[in-house]
RNA sequence: GGAGAAAUGGCAGAGUGGUCGAAUGCGGCAGUCUUGAAAACUGUUGAGGGUCACACCUCCGGGGGUUCGAAUCCCUCUUUCUCCGCCA
């Protein structure tokens, strides 16, 4: 969420970031304003009534223990007093402190100067694009037709087992699958990135930390019995790992890469544009998270931007980089880039990878800050991406690599799949 | 799942109703000494709100209660440890 005490410096700069996410922020922006008065005032007659209490009471202490009781019996009348009005001032000071918090809860993150305005993704700028589309066999088919004719993914499956949106992976389609996460993983290691594994299931907390909740909730998968989330990202849980930690200067940059599945409900749609591998209730992700300075965040998100393009290079898919517009960029997110592999066989873009830089959106709510040179705390960057996505890329792989008898391997996956061909 | 014990500052660990935001040790930082380092010695060292700066307020796992006053007493939740049971 955004800080008061930018909100108040920047307020005007803010309302007009803000109209690129087509919302009018300037009465929320007041309203916060107004409330963080109210909050301040409270909280300064609260203090200064529990100051007045706090020295009678060590007065009444001390004339107990000179046994002037009596005289401590009539000051004991005047602290009740005080004790109904820090009361009442207190429950205020709840009150107007919720009503805020929730209040910060409904505005967005300030989007990064070069975002362009716009309302959908038709508005979203190509920044990059490379990589050769190829040309396909007259008999190419989309991916589901591919994975039911080589027997790889069974759909049907895990509706038995499970329901739509749970795919079988089977045989070479399961070792691929493994062997895309390791390569993954590897080439996230290689740049610097630990690797870690976290929890699938995270707890409110760590929700409203990285942002998922308050108002995403049906996003999510929901354990009722245990009050417990499914993830619908890695992000969250290791985002989460940094929760309320005060960190210092010299661990930055903090980069970390996790293989997880995840889980999200999205109540989708059906046809041709959720088939097959295109949307998932499950499906399996290699995230990097960094927590940064807030100086080096923007070098790092491009980092991670050319991180990403060497795997697809390495991949030798067609991708394009897109530069998010305001209506389309998340909740939480300053400037994002997402990648898009080309799928020929459904002649359209598949998003395969979104990476973001959440300034102190996040850190604010997770309270990660770090001491900086003059010793005083002060809100940590973070940022996420996916290295990457494995559905779609999956999805791209057996599209684009199909041949008229099977489904050729990209060159460094063959030594994490020990085989060089579906067939 | 059953029985018991515990949760205090970066860590260890005192503190069982009143100047306790908290002894002491370790660690960190600064200084003295030293060519430099180590050792020794001295000082300093939690977070948040608030203030120009002070003052002041809040926080001893979370929440609630008793009391003029709570780290300390009561209730509740969570977590950890020990023993038993079960188990990949």
């Amino acid at each position: 969420m955004l800080q008061l005490q930018a909100i108040r410096e920047s307020k005007n700069e803010f309302i007009t970031a803000l109209k690129k996410r087509n919302i009018d922020a300037a009465p929320l922006l007041d309203k916060a304003i107004a409330l963080d008065d109210k909050r301040r005032e409270t909280q300064t007659k609260l203090d200064k009534t529990l100051a007045e209490s706090n020295s009678l009471s060590k007065e009444i202490g001390m004339l107990f223990k000179t046994g002037k009781a009596q005289e401590a019996t009539v000051l004991k009348e005047k602290t009740g007093v005080l004790k109904e009005e820090s009361k009442v001032l207190s429950d205020t000071l709840t009150s107007v402190a919720e009503e805020l918090q929730t209040l910060l809860y409904q505005i967005p993150n300030i989007p990064h100067d070069s975002v362009p305005a716009g309302n959908t993704e038709e508005d979203n700028e190509e920044v990059f694009a490379e990589g050769d589309v190829p040309e396909l066999v007259s008999s190419a088919l989309p991916h589901w037709e591919l994975a039911k004719k080589y027997d790889i993914i069974d759909f049907e499956l895990g509706v038995k087992v499970t329901g739509a949106g749970f795919p079988v992976y089977k045989g070479k389609g399961a070792r691929l699958q493994r062997a895309l996460i390791s390569y993954f993983l590897d080439k996230n290691a290689e740049a610097g990135y630990t690797e870690i594994q976290v929890p699938h299931l995270v707890n409110e907390a760590s929700g409203y930390g990285t942002g998922q909740l308050p108002d995403k909730e049906g996003q999510m998968y929901h354990v009722g019995e245990d009050d417990l989330y499914l993830i619908p990202t890695a992000e969250v849980p290791v985002t989460n790992l940094f929760r309320g930690e005060i960190i210092k200067e010299e661990q930055f940059p903090i980069c970390y890469t996790a293989y997880t599945p995840c889980f999200r409900r999205e109540a989708g749609s059906y046809g041709a544009h959720v088939r097959g591998l295109n949307r998932l209730h499950q499906f399996d992700k290699v995230e990097i998270v960094r927590v940064e300075h807030p100086s080096k965040s923007f070098e790092a998100l491009d980092g991670m931007v050319e991180h990403v393009k060497n795997i697809l290079r390495e991949l030798k898919l067609p991708y394009r980089v897109l530069r998010l517009c305001g209506g389309d960029l998340g909740f939480t997110s300053v400037l994002t880039y997402d990648f898009e592999v080309f799928s020929t066989a459904q002649d359209r873009w598949l998003e395969i990878s979104s990476v973001s830089n959440f300034e102190a959106y996040q850190s604010n709510r997770l309270k990660l800050r770090f001491k900086d040179e003059n010793g005083k705390s002060q809100f940590a960057h973070t940022l996420n991406g996916s290295s990457l996505a494995l559905p779609r890329v999956l999805a791209g792989i057996l599209e684009n690599y199909q041949v008229e008898d099977g489904i050729e391997i990209p060159e460094v996956l063959i030594p994490y799949c020990g085989f060089s061909k579906i067939d």
